[in-house]
RNA sequence: GCGGUUGUGGUGAAGUGGUUAACACCCUGGAUUGUGGCUCCAGCAUGCGUGGGUUCGAUCCCCACCAAUCGCCCCA
C-alpha cells in the first residue's frame, strides 16, 4: 500500500520519459504550425465549474469526479477534462480581447474515477485544442484536421474519423421527441440504462450496446434529417472542407459524445487495434458552454486526444524512436589519491558541454570499465597516480581500442575534437 | 458499480501440506601486479501480495481485503 501507486496511475520512469517528450514535441510542433498557444490551467478547479460546463446528468459528473472539500469548505474537483477549465480561464483573463478567435492547446494530467483497464486510467494524459470565438465551419474542419494530421504524423495508419451533427438548442428538441416518439411502444423492451436514457437523453439510446437496444433502435429516424436549415448547412460545409483537405470520414448519425455541452459537429478518432478503447480523440463545436459559464455567447470548437491510448498504439505499431543514451566519457579513476583529480577533470569536461561520468564507489579498475562499457561511453579516460604525476592521462576509444596518453592541458579540446567531429 | 484471469527475489518464471524455494536473466565480486564487450567461477528470496482461518505444521487448502490485468458501463 505504502509503496503502491494509488489505483490506476502510473509513475512515468526514466526509461519511459523519452517517449512523452517526444510526443509533446510533436505536438508543439503542430499546434504551432496551426497557429495554436499553450495554456496551462489549474490542475483542480471549482466542482461547480464541471457541473454547470460538462453536465449534471453525464456519467463524468455522476460518478467519475474527484471531489473532496478543502479547507475552506470549498468543493474542488480534480478536472476531469480541460475544456470547461481553458473557458474559465479565456473569461477570467478576457483572452477574447483584441482577437476575434482564440486558439488554445494544453497537455496535462485528467482525473476520472473510473475501473482502470487497457487505455484507461484514473490519471491521464490529453492533449487538446479549443478555438474561441468563429462559427465559421472552416474552423470545424482545421479542429479535424489538426487531429488527424497530428495522428498521422506520428506514422499511425488506418484511422477511421466519424463524423456527425448533434444539432443546436433549436433543432436538437424536436429530433428528441422524434426519438422519444419511436422508442415510446418499444420502452419495456429496452436495457434498464437506456429506459432512463429515455427520459434524460434519448440519443444515448442508439449507441448503447446492448444487443435489444441495437435491434430496437433500427430504423429510428437519425439527427442529421431533424437538422434545422443553419445546422444542416453548416454540416455540409465542415465535411466540404475536410474533402477539400483530402480527409476521408464516415458519417455516423449515432455518434453522441458524452459532454452536455457539444453542438452542431460531433467527431470522434479510432484505432481499432487498440480493442475495448479505441478511442483515440474526440471532440466537436460547443457553442453554448462559454455563455453557460457565464461569459457572452461564443461559438467554439475543440478536442482531446488521449495520449496514453497514443502511446499504446505506438508501441503497437513499433513507432517510438528508440533514442539510444551514450555519454561521450567516463573517467576511470584509480586509487583514493587520485578521486580529486578526477573530480575536478570530470567537471572540467561538462563544462566544456561533455557528457562525463565517473565511479564514486571506489572500485576497482576493471569494475569502472565494465561501467563505462554499460554506460556506453565512447571514450574512457583513465587516471592514475602516475598520470596525475605526469599531468597527463589515458585516453582510450571504446570503439576502436586504440589508446594514448594525453597531457592533462590538451585532453578536453582533443575530446571535444573527437566527439564533434 | 459489476464480471473473468492473475499475484513466488530487481526481472522472467518452476515448485511442494513437513529438513537447504529449481532454472534463466540482471546485478555484485573474482579468473597473477592498472583495462570493457566473449567465456568460466562465486555470491544474490529467514521469503512465496496483505490479514485472518483450517492443521501438529502452509508459499501451497479456505475466507476477506488489496493490487495487476482484461472486459461491461462510459469515455481520451
Amino acid at each position: 500500500m505504502l509503496m503502491n501507486a494509488p489505483r490506476g496511475t502510473k509513475d512515468i520512469l526514466p526509461d519511459g520519459i523519452g517517449q512523452w517528450l517526444y510526443l509533446e514535441q510533436k505536438i508543439r510542433e503542430i499546434c504551432g504550425c496551426y497557429g495554436y498557444k499553450e495554456i496551462r490551467t489549474p490542475l483542480f478547479e471549482h466542482t461547480e465549474l464541471f457541473q454547470r460546463g460538462i453536465g449534471d446528468t453525464t456519467d463524468v459528473v455522476e460518478k467519475e469526479m474527484y471531489t473532496f472539500t478543502d479547507r475552506g469548505g470549498r468543493s474542488i474537483t480534480l478536472r476531469p477534462e480541460n475544456t470547461a477549465a481553458a473557458v474559465r480561464a479565456y473569461l477570467q483573463n478576457k483572452l477574447y480581447a483584441g482577437t476575434a478567435l482564440t486558439k488554445l492547446f494544453y497537455i496535462g494530467s485528467m482525473f476520472r474515477y473510473d475501473r482502470p483497464q487497457a487505455g484507461r486510467y484514473r490519471e491521464f494524459h490529453q492533449f487538446g485544442v479549443e478555438a474561441l470565438g468563429e462559427m465559421n465551419p472552416a474552423v470545424d474542419a482545421e479542429i479535424i484536421i489538426l487531429a488527424v494530421r497530428f495522428l498521422e504524423s506520428l506514422g499511425l495508419k488506418d484511422l477511421s474519423l466519424s463524423l456527425n451533427s448533434v444539432g443546436c438548442p433549436q433543432c436538437r428538441p424536436v429530433y428528441r421527441q422524434r426519438l422519444q416518439e419511436f422508442f415510446k411502444d418499444k420502452l419495456s423492451g429496452l436495457c434498464e440504462d437506456c429506459q432512463s436514457r429515455y427520459d434524460r437523453n434519448p440519443m444515448r439510446i442508439l449507441d448503447c450496446k446492448h444487443e435489444q437496444c441495437q435491434q430496437l433502435s433500427i430504423g429510428a429516424p437519425e439527427i442529421t434529417d431533424c437538422l434545422c436549415d443553419e445546422c444542416r448547412d453548416h454540416f455540409s460545409r465542415v465535411q466540404e472542407y475536410l474533402r477539400t483537405a483530402g480527409i476521408s470520414f464516415q458519417l455516423d448519425p449515432r455518434l453522441v459524445r458524452g459532454l452536455d455541452y457539444y453542438t452542431k459537429t460531433a467527431f470522434e478518432v479510432k484505432y481499432a487495434p487498440l480493442g475495448a478503447q479505441s478511442a483515440v480523440a474526440g471532440g466537436g463545436r460547443y457553442d453554448g458552454l462559454v455563455e453557460e459559464i457565464g461569459g457572452s455567447p461564443t461559438p467554439a470548437v475543440g478536442f482531446a486526444v488521449g495520449l496514453e491510448r497514443v502511446l499504446l498504439a505506438l508501441e503497437q505499431q513499433q513507432l517510438l524512436p528508440a533514442l539510444p543514451d551514450a555519454v561521450d566519457v567516463f573517467v576511470v579513476a584509480l586509487g583514493e589519491n587520485v578521486q580529486t583529480a578526477a573530480f575536478q577533470l570530470l567537471m572540467a569536461m561538462r563544462s566544456a558541454g561533455l557528457s562525463a561520468q565517473m565511479d564514486f564507489a571506489g572500485r576497482s579498475m576493471k569494475a569502472q570499465m565494465k561501467q563505462a562499457n554499460k554506460a556506453n561511453a565512447r571514450f574512457v579516460v583513465i587516471l592514475g597516480e602516475d598520470e596525475v604525476r605526469e599531468q597527463a592521462a589515458t585516453l582510450r576509444n571504446m570503439q576502436t581500442s586504440e589508446q594514448e596518453k594525453v597531457t592533462m592541458k590538451e585532453i578536453i579540446n582533443k575530446l571535444c575534437a573527437e566527439v564533434k567531429g
